[in-house]
DNA sequence: TCGTGTCTTTACCAAATGGTAAAAAACGTG
DNA sequence: CACGTTTTTTACCATTTGGTAAAGACACGA
């Protein structure tokens, strides 16, 4: 069993992790942790269920890793967002930053949505972790730049997780928006209008 | 193995029905389809497995009854806008309504965000069936509406997508929404205040 | 109290599931 | 090629899971 920290991993160790990780991704996504089987994962990366148990530790473990992955690259967008920047600038461009991650990435969002759902067993840690210190750091942002006149009053929290909510919608409803609207990237366009228009309209509009 | 169609269900039927569905609720909404098991189910009621397979065919009928169940009180308060109302306050008063029922029914807020981020496969029919007319249909009155000028110019479809995801967002990631907010009454009300008011300033935001 | 239909339990079962042992195959490198 | 190492397969195993058969307990009107 090879090991992940070890930096030494041969370019088929590296290939097979990868193709097992994707996989799982699609299981897990689909069907969330309990409901998810090797036998799938197995089946899904074209390797026998024991092989994949050379990879990794075991189920709990691919999931962590996929987790683990998905933690960092989440919270980048967030942590791109720039204090010195113009508010509505900055706050837009994460909205829209979010949106066109739900479009490329929605397995990953899909897999984080069933994790929270489920009371977020094997994340909470990570959320109390990483993801808690960011978030109160820039709602501190934000509401500096309430603070300065800057934006209208509003409750920065409630701000983040409504462009949350918004954005990853798209991805983890997408089997019902696909029976609503349509799923072409015309609809898709205005969806990602609506949304940033939406924003807009609250972060400009005129204070009473 | 007593027909649920026939209205003639004795008094100890109902309530050990009623029993199961409430246990399954709670381990459906927390796991997921494929991730529920029977026993679960069984120890959450208090009953055996045995007894519940007398009331229900199996698991997968216990999911549905849930389903079919969630889908009528669900579309309730949408049902209830009225074409006839002033726009804004109709609407606000299903934003509020959701807000609330995020609230009071997390559970089934969750089973319905289980089985939509899974594919839909058991509640696809229900949706294009019930859920996509009316749907439809209210979208056609808020078009209405703006096209009489009440409203500023939207998208329908997407304002009431807005109005799903962020009221059940607060159902749906209560794991999350509990680390990174606090989950008291007060902070409630200010979850509540930020919706309406962000869909109050969207709705009555000066005409461009 | 007896009998009949309703409800519940006990004792199972076949399939699926996460995981293991060990042999076999493939690989890399002197 | 030869030989140690890495990778993959075959053959299992214990537990869990959805579900069943049949016997027992219970309710309740005649």
């Amino acid at each position: 069993m090879p090991d992940p920290e070890t930096r030494k991993m041969s370019r088929i160790q590296q290939r097979n992790r990868h193709r097992i990780l994707d996989a799982a991704l699609d299981v897990f996504s689909q069907h969330g942790y309990r409901g998810a089987t090797l036998d799938q994962i197995a089946a899904a990366s074209g390797m026998s269920k024991p092989n994949i148990l050379y990879y990794f530790e075991g189920k709990e473990a691919i999931h962590v890793a996929l987790l683990n992955a998905l933690m960092t690259e989440w919270l980048a967008p967030l942590h791109a967002m720039d204090a010195n920047g113009d508010p509505v600038t900055e706050i837009l461009n994460y909205v829209t930053r979010k949106m066109e991650m739900s479009r490329e990435f929605p397995r990953q969002s899909r897999l984080f949505a069933n994790e929270i759902i489920q009371g977020a067993p094997r994340i909470k840690p990570h959320l109390e972790s990483d993801l808690k210190p960011l978030f109160m750091q820039k709602c501190a942002v934000i509401q500096g730049w309430i603070d300065a006149g800057h934006l209208p009053v509003l409750d920065p929290e409630h701000l983040v997780m409504s462009i949350w909510a918004m954005t990853q919608h798209y991805a983890d409803f997408e089997a019902q928006v696909h029976i609503l609207a349509s799923d072409d990237d015309a609809s898709w366009e205005r969806a990602k209008a609506h949304v940033t228009g939406m924003f807009r309209t609250l972060l400009t509009q005129p204070t009473p």
